[in-house]
Formats: C-alpha cells, structure tokens, sequence
RNA sequence: GGCCCCAUCGUCUAGCGGUCAGGACAUCGGCCUCUCACGCCGGUAACGCGAGUUCGAUUCUCGCUGGGGUCACCA
C-alpha cells in the first residue's frame, strides 16, 4: 500500500529516541510487547535510546507488584532498556507518580500564558450536561464546556476541590504525518477542555505523556491505534507549550480470532505465560513482530535480522489477528534452529518442574537432544518427551492393554537376548542385527516395535527404536524389554 | 450516533496499472516409515460492492457496505 509517511523514519534524523510507557495494571499485554518490540528495535537499529517509563497516574489499577511484572516481562523478552527504573538515566525519574512537580511546573506555565485555566466543576455537574447532551438528541459527541473557560471572577473558595483543563481551540485543523498511517486531519472542532491535572496533582493521560515524551526527549511515540484519538490533543499541547512535536507512529492493535479485542478470554495475553509454556523469547518477538510487519516472503527471523530490517514503512496498516497456531509454528522453528547445548540447557527448569533433576551438561540428557528435537515445540514439550530416560516407565494404559499381551512376551525376551551382544550399544549396530534377526526369523518389524516401544518409554509414540535404545544403554533397556515380557505373559488374552 | 482508522485465501501477508494474484500457518491428499513427529511432493482456498480515471484496474479517485477504535477526574 502506498501512503506517504512521516519524516521520523529519515536517516537524517540526528537520534532516536523510543519509550515504552506500559500502565503497570496487571500482567504485561502480549499487543503491549508488540509496541515495545518495534520501538525497541527502531531504537537498536539505530543506535538510539530505549526508555521504559512507567504510567502509574491511575491510582485505582496501577500496583507495585505490577510494575515488577512489567520489568521482569520485559528482561524475560531480553528488551533492554537504556532508560528508565532500575537503570536510571538523565532523565528521571521514570516513574510518573514520582514527577508531579514537573507536571504542575507545566501547568502553572499554562495557566500563567493563558492557555489553561482551573475549572471548579463537580463531577455531578458534568453528568448532569452529559445527560442534558443525551436527551437534546443531537448528534455530536459529547463535549463538556466548563462555565470557568471564560470566567474571569474567582471563586467563592479559590482552594476548593479543582482540576486543571486546557483551554483548546476550537478552530482550525490539527494534522500529523504518521509514520504508519500517512498524513491525518483532525478538526479542532471535536476538540473539548480535556483535564491535564486531577485535583490530587495527578496527571491524565495526554498531560502526563506529553510532558514526559517532551522533558525526556522522545523523537518518535509508537503505540497502538487505540491512541490515534489522543494525538491531536497532544500535538495542541506541544505548540502551546513551544516544544518541537515528535513523530508517531500508530500500529493497528493486535485483535481476537474473532475480531474482538484480544483479553484473557481468547488467549494468553500475558507475555510471562509464554515463559511458562515454554516458548523463547526470540519465537515471542518473531511471531509479534511478523503480526502486523512484514520483509518480502520471509517468516523466520532472528533478533539481530529483526534489528536490521525492521521499518515502521513495512508495518501493515490492517489489524492483525492472533492465531495460536501460527506462534506454535514459528516458536517449534526457533527451538529447533537452538543447539543440543542451548536446548539441553532451557529444559533444566521443565524438567525440574517435572520432577527430574538433571543438569544442563548431562550426558544422557544431551543424547536425547537430537531425538526429541522434530517432536518437540516447546520445552515442555522436550521435559515431556525425555521423561522416560530419567525414571521409571510408567505404561499408558491403553498402550500396554493393547501391545503388552501374551503374544508379545515371547517377541520381547527374543529382542532381549538378540540384542544383548551388540557392541557397540548404538543405533546402527542395533539397526542392523535386529533386522537381520527379523528377516531370519521372518518376522515384520510390525510386529516387534510397538510391543518394544511400549516396553522401553511407557508409550505408543516415540523416536525410533534404536535411539531409543542406545540412550537408555543396554543394561536398562534390557531390563525394561524382560520386565515388560514378564507383564505381557501375565497379562490375560484379550478375549476377542 | 459524532470523530478517526481499516478492507487480498479461514489467519498473517506479498503486490505499489498489464502477474496463471506469490509465500507462510491452518486444512486436504500423497511420499518417507518401527509409532509419532520432522522432511519432501501436490491440492482446495482471496482481491467486499458500485461508480469513475485509463487502452487496461487488486493497484488511483469517490460513494456504499462491512469491521475496528474512541468519545472519562482510564491509559
């Protein structure tokens, strides 16, 4: 699609400049590390600055524990930032209840130059014109027009209960070039007083962020779509205050299968559930990244081929929708790109949440590797799929029902003392004297690897046989195929 | 409803006036095979509608329809 952008993606642009400002309201929103993830990657691409600043202005949701989850989502994912809590920076703090001073600086600049003005009207009396609105039938939106606007008399109690407002223009067009949806018009006529500062000194939304963006230097504000309503306001406030206005780019949101915005009830949102699933961080940021952005053909990236290709020229303008098994896909290629080592080593914790303690390094572990690599998507799918190497079998029924039965027990201990001999216990020589052994004796192969593969892992699906066995060595799989007969003898004919 | 955004296979997308409309996931066949996977080969499947502009529109313009967002002392 052709649409002419905004200058933030020149090259002439001296620094760059990104924030992630997440609101600290519970788990960090999958749609959230999208955003982050394409500023993050402008920045890196750039050698610019990455600031994480905390939006905690909405005293009712924001939580301390919530500001823990989004640091720790955010080092999971490995986007670091250059800025912001924990690392500090030049331009603290990053913490938006800790910088009241700054947005009262500002106001009272506004107030002084004209520009706001502090509005004595109750929430009732804002009700009260919002239901008056509904009941005139009009068909506009609803703006409140404070009565303080254009007062000019001081209230009865100068002190009482107040809230600062913007005295915004009602002529006029505000435009912005954005760098993902072209140039955008919006009429100063929709434009109301919006609130900058509660009574408490909190700021709202566009105050907070504009002061911030501003004071720390901000060159291009990314967010998702769902924001584009804010823009104007903000740029209104950018010119009033003098400051240079910094370019945006909007992203289409991330939606549901079913087209509706993504929460709890379609989907993992929150990004740490990928940890738990056991997903890479790099599958998190390809699959997010390829959702709504695209380089030609291509699927797979790494994180360094993310930095270098990445434009906010090549981010769709459609919404993208979220499909499960699309991530499944990209996360299985990444597991499968990592080395035996780096696999071994991510399952230590799956395994250990499994009961099985192992380190990165072991031996038996690390032989596994290969085998359970094109079985397994995730890491916990690879503590599922090694489990038998390290314990006891333990039979799934339907599996041993229908193979470890009395016709079995013979095939079994036959197996058993064929391929006792073999030296060495690997793969090839197993392969190659078993076979000779079933063609001697006429049997298929049919017939042996079931019974076999339910005697050595417990199940019906499993690497082939002989990597099976030369995993587990002779001894233990010797003893698994003999105990196995011994079951198989005592079990009753299935009465057919 | 006002304002804003959006519109290619089921999904993510490529396409930037002339293509058998390409790829990926999913799906359906087949091959491989000791199971399950992996892998490989192949199939089904899309330009929302209507006007223009043009020799020619998926592509440019407008309208319609449809979807989404937003109308807070949330962000």
């Amino acid at each position: 699609m052709t649409r002419s952008r905004g200058a933030g993606s020149s090259p002439a642009m001296s620094e760059v400049r990104v924030r992630f400002a997440p609101s600290p309201t519970g788990y960090l929103h999958i749609g959230g590390v999208r955003t982050a993830l394409y500023s993050w990657l402008w920045a890196r691409q750039h050698g610019g600055t990455f600031i994480l600043r905390i939006e905690d202005t909405d005293r009712e949701r924001s939580t301390e524990e919530s500001i823990q989850i989004v640091l720790e989502s955010m080092r999971w994912l490995g986007l670091d930032w250059d800025e912001g809590p924990e690392v500090g920076g030049d331009h603290g703090p990053y913490v938006q209840s800790e910088r009241l001073d700054i947005y009262a600086d500002y106001a009272e600049r506004l107030i002084a130059s004209g520009h706001a003005y502090r509005c004595y009207a109750t929430k009732e009396e804002i009700a009260a014109a919002r239901e008056a609105h509904q009941k005139s039938g009009t068909k506009d939106g609803f703006r409140f027009e404070s009565p303080w606007r254009d007062r000019t008399d001081e209230p009865d109690d100068p002190s009482a209960r107040h809230v600062i407002r913007f005295r915004a223009p009602h002529e006029g067009t505000t435009s912005w070039v954005d760098e993902v949806k072209g140039k955008i018009d919006i009429l100063n006529s929709t434009q109301q007083d919006f609130i900058l500062l509660r009574p408490d000194g909190m700021p709202l939304y566009n105050f907070g962020c504009v002061v911030d963006d501003l004071t720390m230097g901000v060159t291009v504000v990314a967010r998702g779509d769902d924001h584009m309503i804010n823009t104007a306001p903000q740029i209104l406030l950018y010119e009033t205050l003098g400051t240079p206005v910094p370019a945006f780019a909007h992203m289409p949101m991330v939606l549901a299968p079913n087209g509706e915005k993504l929460s709890k009830r379609h989907a993992a949102v929150g990004v740490l559930e990928y940890r738990d699933m056991g997903y890479l961080p790099d599958a998190v940021l390809n699959y997010l990244a390829r959702l709504g952005w695209s380089h030609g053909d291509q699927e797979i990236f790494t994180r360094q081929e993310l930095i270098e290709k990445f434009g906010w020229n090549r981010v769709g303008s459609t919404a993208g929708r979220y499909d499960a098994k699309k991530f499944l896909h990209v996360q299985a290629e990444h597991l499968r790109m990592l080395s035996d080592e780096a696999i071994a080593r991510l399952s230590v914790p799956f395994l250990a949440k499994n009961g099985i303690e192992v380190e990165a390094d072991d031996p038996v572990l690390l032989k596994t590797i290969p085998y359970v690599r094109p079985r397994a998507e995730t890491f916990v799918d690879v503590a599922e799929a090694v489990d038998y190497f390290f314990r006891e079998v333990e039979f799934d029924a339907k599996g041993k029902r229908k193979f470890l039965v009395p016709d079995s027990a013979q095939t079994l201990l036959r197996l058993a003392d064929v391929v006792e001999p073999v030296e060495p216990f690997t793969k090839g020589p197993l392969d190659a004297t078993v076979k000779a052994w079933l063609e001697e004796s006429e049997l298929p192969m049919k017939v042996v690897a079931q019974p076999a593969r339910v005697a050595m892992t417990g199940r019906t699906r499993s690497p082939g046989l002989f990597e099976v066995m030369e995993v587990l060595g002779k001894e233990k799989t010797l003893m698994r195929l003999r105990a196995a007969a011994e079951i198989a003898a005592a079990a009753e004919t299935p009465s057919a």
